[in-house]
DNA sequence: CGTTTTTGACCAGCGC
DNA sequence: GCGCTGGTCAAAAACG
């Protein structure tokens, strides 16, 4: 949690992200003990509850247009990235225009992840979208074979390449131990020196938020870290975008769960992290 | 036929 | 204590 707040403050300047921790509500919601339906109320419990475990939450902005053209109906459908996410609500947003729409994520059952896509009070051209997801969930593996994915990867294709990718960033010092190519030890192993703080990325599970914008092509900065980003300088985290993103889907069917591509900030190559 | 979206209702938290 | 707002559920409809 807090070792990996580290990479989140510094890094990302394409990423508004608000990260809350928003745990402990645990205090005493035990004896809600809710005399009407049982079974609504235990689904309550659970999602409030979630508060349990550190919720962390992150902002991104996308212009509209970007997600456009991968949207498939609807207003407020979401950019796609490489996670299924299904529609479980809309609401109107009391001071805004726009409705906010739900979106949990469907790659894996019982997923916890979540996300919340409005559209940008201030400037209608953005899209505002908010990922949340507690701390330690295993990640879903990117769902190379759905069609979101394919669409995902077809527009990623589509996209003209020689837009700068966006960029940057991720870990302070490469330790050369970078794998190209994924290390043949178990996910978890992985996954263990992922969450350490040698890496970075994402330094925590929140990789996968990384590579969920990428696929929509642009992230648009936030504010936020735009300063962030002024000052820190020396870390920044990379969205890597369509080329990666096709050898990234182009690969997905070898890696494990939530993986996720990240660049040296110096020109080392690609390289692709598991979690 | 299975999955996703839509939409109304319910509940919890928060502010007044 | 009350009302408002946000978040989630669940049934029905739509879609591929």
């Amino acid at each position: 949690m807090d070792g990996g707040s580290n990479f989140n403050k510094a890094s990302n300047p394409f990423v508004t992200e608000q990260q809350l921790e928003e745990n402990d509500n645990v205090s005493s919601e035990t004896g809600a003990e809710s005399p009407r339906s049982t079974t609504f109320n235990d689904m309550k419990l659970a999602s409030h509850k979630k508060g349990r475990k550190s919720i962390q939450k992150r902002v991104v902005s996308v212009p509209i247009k970007d997600v456009e053209g991968s949207r498939l109906k609807g207003e407020s459908a979401p950019p796609s990235d490489s996670w299924a996410w299904r529609k479980y609500g809309q609401k109107p947003i009391k001071g805004s225009p726009y409705p906010r729409g739900y979106y949990r994520c469907s790659s894996s059952k019982g997923c916890p992840a979540r996300k919340q896509v409005e559209r940008s009070r201030v400037d209608p051209t953005m899209l505002v979208i908010t990922y949340s997801c507690e701390h330690n969930h295993p990640w879903p593996a990117s769902r190379n074979n759905t069609t979101a994915a394919k669409q995902a990867a077809a527009a990623a294709a589509a996209a003209v390449v020689t837009e700068t990718p966006i960029t940057t960033a991720v870990k302070p010092e490469p330790s050369t131990s970078q794998p190209g190519t994924e290390p043949e030890s178990g996910t978890e192993e992985r996954f263990a020196d992922l969450t350490d703080d040698s890496i970075l990325i994402t330094g925590d599970e929140f990789a996968w938020f990384g590579e969920m914008e990428t696929t929509s092509s642009t992230v648009l900065e936030s504010p936020i870290f735009a300063e962030r980003d002024n000052s820190g300088g020396d870390v920044a985290m990379i969205f890597p975008m369509r080329e990666e993103d096709e050898l990234l889907f182009a690969d997905l069917g070898e890696l494990p769960e939530c993986s996720f591509v990240f660049r040296h900030q110096g020109n080392v190559g690609p390289q692709v992290g598991i979690c």
